[in-house]
DNA sequence: TAAATTTGCTTGCGAATTGCAAGTGCAAAT
DNA sequence: ATTTGCACTTGCAATTCGCAAGCAAATTTA
């Protein structure tokens, strides 16, 4: 797992060597939408990642500093995964992936109403989901 | 080369299995702010493709609609890559990925004055890039 | 006009990565 | 005390990657 591997000095470049893959983002989407926060629930995604590679990809992620693998509060047994600020900071790029999506694809209907929110006031959603998250992210480490 | 493997109905996901690797994007980026249109322009990339990579990426953002191979205008021996409208709506990914590198990363000079730029007046950097490069796209279309 | 070069690939092959299944070790519930 | 849950690890076959070489058609050079 090599993971200093920067091709060149180019932003696009860097940030494909760090979440350019099939599945880094979605752990970001899963942490991000839908409250996800541990290994087992990465795991019973829909799309249906490999064990093996949900290992390798929490690591870099964490390598990277967009996640951090705290304990658990209410078990040993497992870890709490935790968004960095790094990570947060990606929702503008995830947000603009939904809208290309909107404009060119069909959209389950499920997804809609979020599109839609985020299309009405881009900012606004933006900015309460932004602040939202890091309220989030702070109690964690507060163990609220 | 499967194409046709949608993992599941969400965006993202979707997203990632068109352009969620390594090459493509950077091809893209290429193609935007670098016009570069052949297949040699994109070998001669400091990210360094290998040849083989380089032609199933084509292929595959072709078969995706994303670019179009037309032919050279001055040469039967080249083809000419060109961007489609929805490879054009990338660019607020693209953007926002230069945005969130530069909050987090050190920068190279050369491109420091594009991401100044693109973030002074975000819209209006969106707005007169696509209108050009859709000037572009219409333009070799028609020979000129 | 013949030879060399350019262009856009394809092919072969070893190395790395992926993905499926099974197993492991610790924690927690029964 | 035993079973279940959780977070992985390991083994292995299959796919994909990436380097080097090759190739055919078009173009340039001699």
């Amino acid at each position: 797992m090599e993971r200093n591997k920067k091709r060149s000095e180019c932003p696009i470049s860097c940030s494909l060597d760090i979440f350019g893959d099939k599945w880094s983002l979605l752990i970001i989407r899963d942490m991000i939408f839908f409250q996800k926060s541990t290994y087992g629930d990465f795991l019973k995604s829909s799309e249906g990642i490999a064990t093996n590679i949900l290992a390798s990809r929490l690591q870099g992620l964490e390598d990277n500093k967009l996640i951090e693998k705290l304990e658990h509060p209410n078990s040993k047994a497992k870890f709490l995964y935790t968004l960095s600020e790094k990570a947060i900071d990606l929702l503008p790029i995830i947000v603009e992936i939904y809208l290309w999506t909107d404009k060119h694809f069909e959209i389950p209907t499920e997804i809609k109403a979020t599109i839609k929110e985020a299309k009405k006031d881009k900012n606004e959603f933006l900015k309460s989901l932004t602040k939202q998250l890091k309220k989030q992210i702070t109690e964690r480490k507060n163990g609220i």
